[in-house]
RNA sequence: UGGCCCUUAGUUCAGUUGGAAGAACGCCUGUUUUUGGUACAGGAGGUCGCAGGUUCGAACCCUGCAGGGCCAGCCA
């Protein structure tokens, strides 16, 4: 099986329709260059999955090629552990740079070139106002703004305070460089935008070297060119910034042929978060463990939870790109990561809620106690080469409480009183009474057990309704288990502003702490994602033993009738 | 009384040159089944945002309107 992405076609879409025409056209001579360029200042989440996907998949389709770059223009907010982790992360996707990690702090000494270029040509001047002053006369959507004092400087002027700009004479905040371009434009960003600012800080690559760090506008159009870039495609967001990057190209000596910026819809998810700044509030808040968290909608929580690379792939792909910004149902998501699994997930039993079930008819040693028999059971029916297992069964197992009822509605059809079912490749049993407490709960289910029935089928062919999963009591072992619910409580958990960690779920995760498990699974390598027969997948945690995350629940026809009947 | 962009099924998206409205997921029904899973088959679900115009014919072209998104960081 090929571990890399090329396995799917890839739906068309407007953005490879656009690469098509220009190949036709032979805009860049059918060279396809892109890049997938995150800052450094959180963890990658699912909505990056799709840029990535974009990113590579469009270069890998038209025989091009794509590199991570991080835009790491701001070190106040920005660490090298956070590109150890988005490095990680899209390793684990499946995608890696082709020309290894690039940074736009590599650039930062072609960029003030540039800068000194465009101070040369009377394109930028060195603004001595304050932050407050230049918002103040930037006027707003509906009013123009009103040029600096500062606007007119000479060009040796400029020039002169831009290199002391550079070399540290000025405070934090003191001076700007700013392009010239138009202060009543009617796009915002074109109104004089700034280019570089003042910070006396220390960048996790550049260290020292720099106090003047240069903004997204001047940093990020640049970079591109100066890659090599032909197709830099961003979210919706940035659509107003197109023409600052056109007008800055323009005023430029470009190495190559000069890039074009294409938008396209950020992925939104139904109870799910896609933003680093609000995923970092929910990490401050302590309500999860970290960005790694099994309950993070981060690629690295994805990944402790069990959500297969390849399934998150396939998702992206079927999505598709578009200009809207829409919200997908977080169900489809599920839904690949359930077809996948499915595929190749190795089928284990499990019992989360035990209940004692006891064959009064088995067998007992020379001691008296149950014999233990172990039965050959099938690893994955959806593969054969998955093979078979040995599990021990015996007299008194464990069974799920919610496979019997004493007084059993219409449509449920496990055990109860009189019934016979199926234990899973082990024997049909009837129920022949049940122990209850003072309360009425159910304590101890009792059977017997028909021998002419092993491995799971009768001689007479008579059928069962029902065949239950089950875990040999004297031989299973414990483990912790994580079920997760909604993070988050409303389908859009910031609609209208709203701050979601006001919408959390205090009910989305319940722990088992000691649940019943067959013997083979404490075996499972950490990491590794197993369907518990009847209930579930479920990921071996990726650092701690016996620790197990629910990734997605199997599709539950008894729940839908007991919900659709309240 | 600004600019740019978007609007096709519950959701995400196709829909070629203007020529009979589609897929996937979700939902419902049935078949199969040693997982109430899977697989397979079928069904329901649409004022193509609204109103005009052009045309023999408009989801598609034009105009207007409505609704939504983004833009007034020395964030990206």
């Amino acid at each position: 099986m090929s571990e890399k992405p090329e396995e799917t076609e890839h739906p068309s879409d407007f953005i490879r329709e656009l690469i098509r025409s220009d190949n036709e056209q032979g805009t860049y001579g059918n060279r396809v260059q892109t890049r997938f360029p995150p800052e450094p200042n959180g963890y990658l989440h699912i909505g990056h999955a799709k840029s990535i996907c974009l990113n590579f998949g469009v270069a890998g389709d038209f025989g091009g090629t794509c590199n991570l770059r991080f835009d790491d223009t701001n070190p106040e907010k920005e660490s090298a552990d956070f590109v150890i982790a988005i490095e990680r992360d899209l390793q684990w996707l499946g995608f890696e740079s082709d020309r290894g990690t690039l940074y736009a702090s590599d650039y930062f000494e072609q960029l003030y070139t540039w800068a000194e270029d465009l101070i040369t040509k009377g394109l930028a001047y060195v603004d001595d106002q304050d932050a407050e002053a230049i918002s103040d006369t930037r006027g707003d959507f509906t009013t123009p703004g009103t040029n600096s004092p500062f606007r007119d400087r000479s060009v040796d002027e400029n020039l002169d305070l831009f290199r002391r700009m550079r070399a540290g004479e000025f405070g934090d905040g003191e001076r700007v460089l700013r392009a010239k371009i138009d202060m009543t434009h009617a796009n915002m960003s074109m109104r004089d935008p700034l280019m570089y600012r003042i910070r006396h800080v220390t960048h996790h690559r550049t260290g020292d070297d720099w106090c003047i760090y240069p903004n997204y506008d001047w940093a990020h159009g640049q970079s591109d060119a100066f890659e090599g870039v032909t197709h830099s495609f961003c979210t919706l967001e940035f659509e107003n910034n197109r023409e600052l990057y056109d007008w800055f190209l323009d005023q430029l000596e470009l190495p190559h042929d000069r890039p074009r910026q294409t938008e396209f819809g950020r992925l939104g998810l139904t109870h799910i978060i896609t933003s680093k700044r609000k995923l970092a509030a929910l990490v401050a808040s302590g309500k999860v463990e970290g960005w790694d968290d099994a309950q993070m909608s981060t690629l690295s929580g994805l990944r402790r939870r069990g959500y297969p690379a390849k399934a998150i792939r396939e998702f992206c792909d079927h999505i598709s790109v578009g200009r809207v910004n829409g919200t997908t149902e977080v169900e489809l998501l599920e839904s690949f990561v359930r077809t996948e699994l499915n595929k190749v997930a190795l089928r284990r039993m499990a019992v989360l809620d035990p209940l004692k079930l006891v064959i009064t008819n088995w067998p007992t040693d020379a001691n008296g106690n149950p014999v233990i028999e172990m039965r050959e059971v099938i690893n994955n029916p959806e593969d054969d080469t998955a093979g078979t297992r040995q599990v021990p069964f015996s007299g008194e197992l464990w069974i799920e409480r919610d496979d019997f009822m004493i007084d059993p509605p219409k449509k449920f059809f496990r055990l109860a009183p009189g019934r016979e079912v199926r234990l899973r490749s082990g024997y049909f049993v009837t129920c022949t009474d049940a122990l209850t407490d003072a309360d009425g709960t159910v304590t101890e289910v009792h059977v017997t057990y028909d021998p002419e029935t092993a491995g799971g089928s009768a001689p007479d062919g008579r059928k069962v309704k029902a065949t239950m999963h089950w875990v040999a009591a004297a031989t299973a072992v414990q483990a912790e288990v994580r079920l997760y619910d909604r993070l988050f409580v409303s389908p859009q958990p910031s609609a209208g502003g709203a701050d979601p960690l006001d919408d959390l779920n205090p009910d989305s995760m319940q722990v088992v702490a000691a649940a019943q498990l067959e013997p083979e699974l404490a075996e499972t390598p950490l990491g590794e994602v197993v369907q518990f027969e009847r209930i579930g997948y479920f990921a071996h945690d990726l650092d701690r033993a016996m620790i197990f995350h629910r990734t997605v629940g199997l599709r539950d026809e008894w729940a839908r009738i007991q919900k659709r009947n309240g």
